[in-house]
DNA sequence: GTCTATAAATCGATAGAC
DNA sequence: GTCTATCGATTTATAGAC
C-alpha cells in the first residue's frame, strides 16, 4: 500500500521497475508525444500491467515529467564540458562531434526534447530562461573571449551555438526526412557525412 | 444533406467556412499536434460548432490531411525557385532570406511540418521519398554544377541544403527556447541577427 | 505488490428534427 | 446547413480482493 512513487527510500527491485518504465516511456513518448502515447503502450513496452505502472508513478504526466527531468542533465553535458582552457577550434569541433554522436546514439532523447520545446515547453518549467540561459550565456562568453583575443573570427556566439544545435539535432529529429531525401545508399553514411560537413563549415567560418 | 466535404462544386459561403476551419486548424494543430488537439478546440477557434465542422470535413484526420496537403506546395516554393540561371551565391543567400522570412511569418506552418516529420511523417504519404527527394536532388545538382565550375567551394550539396533547413527553421520550431536563451532584449532582433549570422557563415564557407 | 473490475472523463462521430 | 441529443470507443484513474 505504501506509495513507491515519490518517497525517498526505494528497494532495488523498485528502482529496476522504475527504470524499466523510464526506458519504455522514452520509447513511446519520443515516438508519439505525450498526448499521442497511452499508458497501455508504456506498460506493455515495460512488460507490466497498466495498473502496476500507475502504482510506481502517479500517472502518465508524472512519468513524462520525471523522464524529462532525469534526462536534462545528460542532454546538456557536452555544452557544459566546453572549456575555456582548451584550444578554441578544438573545443568547438569536439562539441560538434559529441552532438552528432548524440543524434546518432540518443535519437529518442533528442526527439523527446524537440517535441516538448516545439509545443511550447510547458513541462520544462522555467529551466529554459534560468539554467539553460545561464549555461549558454556562460559558454557564449568564453567563445566571445576567444574571438576578442583574435583566436576565432568574430561572430555572434549565441547564434553560433544555435546553429550547432540545429544542424546536429536535425539528423535525429528529422531522420525520416533526411533518409528519404538521401535515399538508401547515401543514408548509410549520413552521420559521418554530416559531421564532416558541419566541421568543415565551422572551420572555414571560424578561421580568424 | 449534401456532403460539402469532398465534392467538386462549392458555394462561396462553403469555401469561406472551409477556409475558417483551415485557419483554426493551423492554429490548434501547430500548437498541440494532431492528437493533442481536439475537434472542439478547432471548432471554437473557427467560430463553429463541433458538428458543423464535421459537416464540412468528414472528421479530424481529414482536416489535418487536407491542411498538410494544401500547405505543402507553398512550403517548398523557395527551394523550387532556386535557379541555375542566377549568380550562385546570390541564389543561395536569397533562399536563406526567404526561409528566415518564412520562420518569422509562418511559424505555425513550420511547426506543423516539424511535428509531422518528427513523428515519422505517416500522413505525408510517400511525398518525401518521391517529390521532395526529386526536388532536392535537382537543386543539389545545380549547386554541384556551380562547385564543379569553381564558382563555389566544394561541399556536399545535400548536407548544405539540410544545414539551411535546420538553421532557418530552428528559429520558428524552437522559438520558445531561442527567446528564453537570448532574453527579452536580444530576442527583439533575433530574426535579423539570425539571417545575418547564417548568411555570414555561408559566405565564408562557400567562397571558392 | 499485483490482480480483476469498474468508475469517470474525454472525445470523435452519428441520428434526426427543423 | 445548423441544431440538440446521444451513442460508442478510448483512456485515465481508482476500488478492493488476494
Amino acid at each position: 500500500m505504501a506509495r513507491a512513487g515519490t518517497t525517498a527510500r526505494k528497494t532495488r527491485n523498485q528502482m529496476e521497475k522504475r527504470q524499466a518504465i523510464f526506458e519504455a516511456a522514452l520509447d513511446v513518448f519520443s515516438e508519439k508525444g505525450l498526448r499521442g502515447a497511452t499508458l497501455e503502450q508504456v506498460a506493455k513496452a515495460a512488460g507490466l500491467s497498466k495498473q502496476n505502472v500507475v502504482y510506481y508513478f502517479n500517472g502518465k504526466d508524472q512519468i513524462y515529467a520525471e523522464l524529462l527531468e532525469s534526462l536534462l542533465q545528460k542532454w546538456v553535458q557536452p555544452l557544459h564540458d566546453l572549456s575555456a582552457e582548451g584550444d578554441p577550434l578544438d573545443e568547438i569541433l569536439t562539441y560538434v562531434s559529441r552532438k552528432v554522436q548524440m543524434s546518432r546514439n540518443m535519437p529518442r532523447e533528442s526527439r523527446l526534447f524537440a517535441t516538448e520545446i516545439l509545443h511550447g515547453a510547458p513541462r520544462l518549467g522555467d529551466v529554459l530562461p534560468t539554467d539553460l540561459k545561464t549555461l549558454v550565456d556562460d559558454k557564449a562568453a568564453i567563445i566571445q573571449g576567444w574571438m576578442d583575443a583574435g583566436k576565432l573570427a568574430p561572430l555572434d556566439p549565441h547564434h553560433l551555438i544555435f546553429s550547432i544545435w540545429s544542424m546536429t539535432q536535425h539528423y535525429a529529429d528529422f531522420d525520416v526526412q533526411v533518409r528519404s531525401v538521401l535515399g538508401p545508399e547515401r543514408s548509410a553514411t549520413r552521420f559521418e557525412d554530416a559531421e564532416a560537413f558541419i566541421k568543415d563549415m565551422l572551420i572555414r567560418t571560424l578561421q580568424p
